[in-house]
RNA sequence: CUCCCAUUGAC
């Protein structure tokens, strides 16, 4: 049993969440018991695939068996729910926990942002508070991002407070998530000056920053900071660039989208879809439909936005011919069109 | 073998 959990937690460690639950099913084909580790590895591979049917079952499979349902177990099984979009059945898991620690509150908090309920995220945090549960970095974490999602500063505020007070030192972890929600709440100076005042942002904390100055109409700004985070040497990655086009099609800047074009090539990121599509997006923003039409040919993987991309380039440069043969392939590609 | 967590795209 223990090789057949090492393998199924490797799968779902390296996104083949799929792979992991066929072999939970082979394992079970195979006469062999699941143990509490076993059902941990189900429970994470079911929620990384989002299958609300199958995490119901395997749910009631593990109440059937012998195996003791213990805090652990439940906090995975909330977490699971969340995944899959299902906060009716987390809230239930976790309302009938006789014994709760505060990863339970953390995984039903979390679980309300990912089905977006920021507000209830929220009071969960609150009631949490009531009954005297010490948060966690994780608990911030959720907590700071949740009054990101509903750009609400005044509760941002009240949380960075408790974090302050919580005596948590300011680290990458926290001072991203800060960063995010003061730039999301539309409180750039603080989100700045938080920035700043950080000894080594990594790669998130400078992306939180580019892309709260890319979305508040601040494009300049975004791309100044996307350079000095080249020259302090910082990697970018896909997140980067994908801020950073966003910012020069604001801008329908041709010769930075075209920099920053070669810098993803040179960073390896030009094929990642999120900036296929900021690629695509960009060039036909900047008036270059051609170089749009070029990365289109050139991207394998091409999901709904990035067809949605090139349809739009066309449809705005006057191509309506063009658009409506794209659309015609588009139609024999098995995407979930709205 | 062992549960929770931040940043990005079109219309």
């Amino acid at each position: 049993v223990v090789s057949w959990n090492a393998m199924i937690h490797g799968y779902v460690n390296n996104e083949h969440g799929q792979k992991a639950v066929e072999l939970f099913a082979q394992m079970q084909r195979e006469q062999v018991e699941p143990n509490s580790v076993t059902f941990l590895g189900a429970f994470n591979a079911i929620a990384s695939i989002s299958a609300l049917e199958m995490a119901r079952y395997v749910h009631c499979q593990l109440i059937q068996s012998e195996v003791h349902l213990d805090v652990t177990l439940g906090n995975s099984i909330i977490d699971m729910y969340g995944k899959c979009g299902s906060i009716e059945d987390a809230c239930r898991v976790f309302n009938g926990m006789p014994t709760r620690n505060v990863i339970s509150w953390n995984a039903m908090i979390g679980g309300y942002l990912k089905c977006n309920q920021g507000i209830e995220a929220l009071e969960l945090y609150k009631q949490m508070n009531e009954e005297h549960v010490n948060p966690s970095v994780v608990t911030f974490v959720n907590v700071l991002t949740a009054c990101a999602s509903i750009r609400c500063l005044e509760e941002g505020k009240h949380i960075h407070e408790h974090v302050i007070q919580s005596g948590y030192e300011m680290d990458n972890h926290i001072g991203g998530c800060l960063v995010d929600m003061y730039s999301k709440c539309g409180d750039l100076d603080d989100a700045y000056k938080i920035f700043e005042k950080m000894c080594a942002p990594n790669v998130v904390v400078w992306n939180a920053m580019i892309a709260g100055y890319a979305k508040s109409g601040e494009e300049k700004t975004a791309i100044k900071l996307y350079l000095q985070m080249l020259e302090k040497h910082v990697k970018p990655d896909s997140v980067t660039f994908v801020a950073v086009l966003n910012a020069c099609s604001s801008i329908a800047s041709l010769e930075e989208g075209r920099r920053v074009h070669q810098k993803a090539i040179n960073f390896g990121c030009e094929s990642e879809p999120f900036v296929g599509s900021g690629l695509i997006h960009m060039y036909s923003k900047c008036g270059s439909i051609e170089d749009a039409c070029q990365v289109f040919k050139s991207l394998r993987a091409c999901d709904i936005v990035i067809w949605t991309s090139m349809l739009d380039g066309y449809a705005m440069h006057g191509l309506g011919k063009e658009a409506l043969c794209l659309f015609e392939q588009m139609c024999k590609e098995d995407l979930p069109m709205s």
